[in-house]
DNA sequence: CGGGCGATTGATTGCCTTCAAACGTGGTGG
DNA sequence: CCACCACGTTTGAAGGCAATCAATCGCCCG
């Protein structure tokens, strides 16, 4: 099925609609990036891995946003399914080639990478600075905000990948969600179902 | 003075020279970004603080390296003269103006904030994965690269600096130099003057 | 020579990890 | 349809690594 793929208002490609299974790699590190992708539906996380095989996840990607996005001919990280997802894949030729021609393709692409830029930035300023609660409650203040059902935040997300994402364990990520709900900061009704209860609360966890 | 500021090989602006004393800013956050600056001499250190005034040093940046590139009309991080330097600088409506009428200049800021990036994950990557040690180990590695008089290496920064760049307190940064002096994977001839005596045993430590 | 700041080293604390066990839930096969 | 199994999550107990607190050292500058 041909699909559209949306890099800025107005900058559309048509592409492929491609399927992937939770946990099913959709590129890998050092492949050559032939293809970019938006998220159609579901959710993905990109990551990278030291020498000894830990893994960082970079970030978790929801629908709408471009992953695989890179300059040199190959990926510097790779992707992965989080749940069952529906991505949308255009040919890295077709956007080289229309942002040769076009300035504001080109431009598009340079403020998607500069947003991108950003974000990194910023999960460094909490990875470098700050402790497990205050972790936690940033990454949820950050995912609900980018979740239309706003305050309820339904995670696409294991604790293990919270924790690969947040540089902590699975244990202190569940201890620090506990400890949230105990303050009657969040509701778990499940444990992949948050109902952000005070965000003020929260707000403040993240800055404590 | 006038002198050149180089964005990619063949691309270069003219600019006015500028100095900077150790520790003196050079621009803020949520400052407009009127200039863009390029590293003469010396060093400099960009970074984000918490809502409490925690820091982050996002980077590290010599002779060579641009500063201060920006998408929107304001920093999104502050730079500070780690010792004293000679910037050049360069104004934002020149650079934009040149990118907005040559694809390759458009394409070499594209690379650049690309760049930029991949060592923002990269840098993440250490702060979410590894140990004291492993930190300052991949630190003294990519600085010694950077560097021109390999194997020996002038930092620049003080402790404090390489704390807050790798997420760690300066006893912690201290100790961990004692410790690879110890097993005589470097000399430190004076506390800012780091001998690189045994790259095979640091490129271990990084990965451990 | 004295002062001050940065660095080192030591002792102790505390937070997060590790190890371990129990719980819950969703999925599958009987 | 229910029982069971597997996996993810939670919770508890113990250990370890880096932070904190504190004192000394060394060096650059005045």
């Amino acid at each position: 099925a041909q699909e559209m793929i949306t890099l800025a208002p107005g900058i559309e490609f048509r592409g492929a609609r491609m399927r992937f299974e939770r946990n099913e790699e959709i590129f890998g590190e050092d492949e050559g990036a032939e293809y970019v992708y938006r998220v159609a539906s579901g959710a993905v996380r990109t990551m990278r891995f030291t020498a000894d095989g830990r893994r960082q996840i970079l970030g978790f990607h929801l629908p709408g946003d471009i992953v695989g996005l890179e300059l040199g001919q190959v990926h510097t990280l790779s992707a992965e399914a989080v749940a069952s997802s529906e991505l949308v894949m255009v040919r890295r030729s077709v956007l080289d080639k229309a942002a040769a021609e076009s300035t504001t393709i080109a431009r598009a692409l340079l403020t998607l990478t500069a947003k991108t830029l950003d974000q990194a930035r910023e999960h460094a300023m909490v990875l470098g600075r700050k402790g497990a609660s205050e972790r936690v409650a940033t990454f949820l203040l950050g995912l609900a905000d980018r979740m239309p059902s706003n305050p309820d935040v339904d995670l696409p997300m294991s604790r293990a990948d919270i924790g690969d994402y947040l540089g902590l364990t699975i244990e202190t990520v569940s201890r620090s969600f506990s400890d949230m709900e105990r303050q009657r900061a969040i509701a778990l009704p499940s444990s992949r179902h948050v109902v952000m209860r005070s965000r003020m609360a929260l707000v403040q966890l993240q800055a404590a």
